[in-house]
Order: structure tokens, then sequence, then C-alpha cells
DNA sequence: TATTGTTATACTCTATAACTATA
DNA sequence: TATAGTTATAGAGTATAACAATA
């Protein structure tokens, strides 16, 4: 028992001696699913997913995004963004306002529920980040917080 | 039209204000979807995706992994890796050796074209990040390479 | 009893194409 | 002609449950 977990962790280390361990595609792979993994949990406290929670702290940043806005920002196609605003508009977090200079563009912006909500569900993920998160102190956080932001908006 | 990418342009520099840009999930969400879709086409090149270059990688490594090993250290769960092994092992780039002290486990190992294949795969993708990835130094590649490893191993 | 590999299933995410209404 | 939003569809990725063989 205690035996197989041993041999269980030493094959985890055993492989990190493989090429793998380097390649920048597999580690942001595998970050970000151990990173969501724990969010879902807090975000589930609020019937929102990564993705819904990524809109509504759009909708609520005051800059009015469009959805062609949004999609851009998040890198989804147009039409995903379609059916997360259906979403977070049927639970009144947020609304639909069209252009008044174009009437084909919708601007997205929170309802005061919304706002609540959000503000709820980012100290969520906040406090879990702190109590389950990874021992990065604030210096690496940040460090690794710029790096990624280069990388996610390269292209 | 030059306005029009003008706007949108601004419109995704704008959103950088949202407290967004500072989050974790969504940076490393997005900065995978960026890195993943061009190392898409340079492993396409060699009817792989991803995963199954993960798989083939740590089967070339010379660690004998079993397949449970490999659900572990890629966190996919086990019965993923079984249609991932069929796949390389029809194409003649894995084999499944019964352990000769448990029969329940397959060591897997990597063929010689499985060898081949990988080497010419991790160079197109190594050399396609210097022609079309970031821009970041010697330097920043370690430092980011490092901190992902702390993020993508902490559980 | 517990673990390895396996099959099956459902759900989410992602990628594409085509349509409409406006510009 | 081009763009914003929408609908539809198929494929890839992910999460769970259950089973047979073996420990």
């Amino acid at each position: 028992m205690t035996e197989g977990h041993t041999v269980k962790e030493n094959a985890k280390e055993r492989l990190k001696s493989a090429t793998l361990y380097e390649d920048m595609g597999f580690l942001l792979t595998r970050s970000r699913a151990v990173w969501v993994a724990r969010d879902r949990a807090f975000f589930a406290e609020f019937g929102l997913n990564g993705r819904l929670y990524a809109v509504l702290s759009l909708a609520a940043s005051g800059e009015n995004p469009t959805q062609r806005e949004l999609a851009d920002f998040l890198r989804l196609d147009a039409s995903q963004i379609v059916a997360l605003i259906d979403d977070l508009e049927q639970r009144g977090y947020v609304e639909r306002r069209s252009s008044p200079t174009d009437r084909r563009t919708n601007i997205i912006v929170a309802t005061d529920a919304g706002r609540q909500v959000h503000g709820e569900a980012r100290a969520a993920a906040r406090d879990g980040e702190q109590s389950m998160g990874p021992s990065l102190n604030a210096e690496d956080r940040a460090t690794l917080l710029a790096l990624l932001q280069r990388v996610a908006f390269e292209e």
C-alpha cells in the first residue's frame, strides 16, 4: 500500500527526465488543467465556469465591450460568445444593449446582480488560490503572470 | 478598413484594464490555446497531435512507463491512454509489453520508427517556435518553464 | 480487497460553414 | 462587399461508471 504509493510517486519523478518535461505546450496544458480543476469548485458555487466567469468579468469592467471584442479578447469564435451571453442574460447577470451608432453591434454590460456575483466569485477564487494553490510567492506569481500575458497575447 | 483594424486593436488593449487580464486561469487558458494552435501545424505534418506526441515522447524516454504511469504523468484518465496507445500501436510507433513481474500491467516502449518520428516532430516544433513563437529570450523562456513545472506538478 | 487495463457514455470545448441584417 | 451576430453541426477533449483479469 504505502509501497505502492511510493512506487507511483517515483515513477512520476522518473518521467521528469523525459524531454516532455521541458515542453512548453505540455506544461501549459497540464498547468491549465490543474488550475481550472481547482477553480471549478469555487466557480460552481455561483453556477459559473471559467468561460462564463471570463465573459462576466469583461462585462463588469466598465469598458462596454461588443460581442466581437469579447470574442477577440477571449480568443473564442463569435458563435461561442452568443451562447455564453444567452446564458448570462437569462440569469440577469448581463444585458445586450444595441449600439447607438451601429445597429449590428451589441454592447455587453453587467447588471448590478452580475457585478455582485462576479465580485463574490472572484473573491472565492482568490481565497481558494491562497489556501490550495501552488507555493508561489508574490514575486514568482507576478513574474509568471507577466510572462503568460506576453505568450497569451502575442497573436 | 485600416480604421476598422485600429479600432479592433484598441478594443483589445482597452480590455487589458479588466481584472481578467491578471487572472491566472484565463492567462493559462489563452496561452495554451495560442501555443497549441501553432504546434498543431507542425505536429499534423507527422499525423500527430499534442496528446499523441506527449505519449510518444514518454514511450521514447527509455523510462519504460506503464499505462498507469503515463496517465498520472499526463494527468489523463487511464481510459484515455488506452485509445492513444491503440492509435500509436497501429501505426507501429509503440509496443505494449506485458510486465514480467505483474501480468496486469503493460509497459509502453517506442519502436525504432516511433523514436524516429518523435525526433522529427520535436525538431519541427522547436524550429517552429523559433520562427513563429513569442519573443521570449532564453532567460525568459527558462524562467517560464521552471514556474510552469511547479504549477503543473503541484498536485 | 485493491489495482490495471478496458469499454461505454455523456458532457464540455473547439472548429467550421452558412445565414440575416446591417454597414 | 464587408462586418456583427446568429444557427447548426461535427469533432476533439474531458469526466464517470462499470467490468474482467490479476495482485
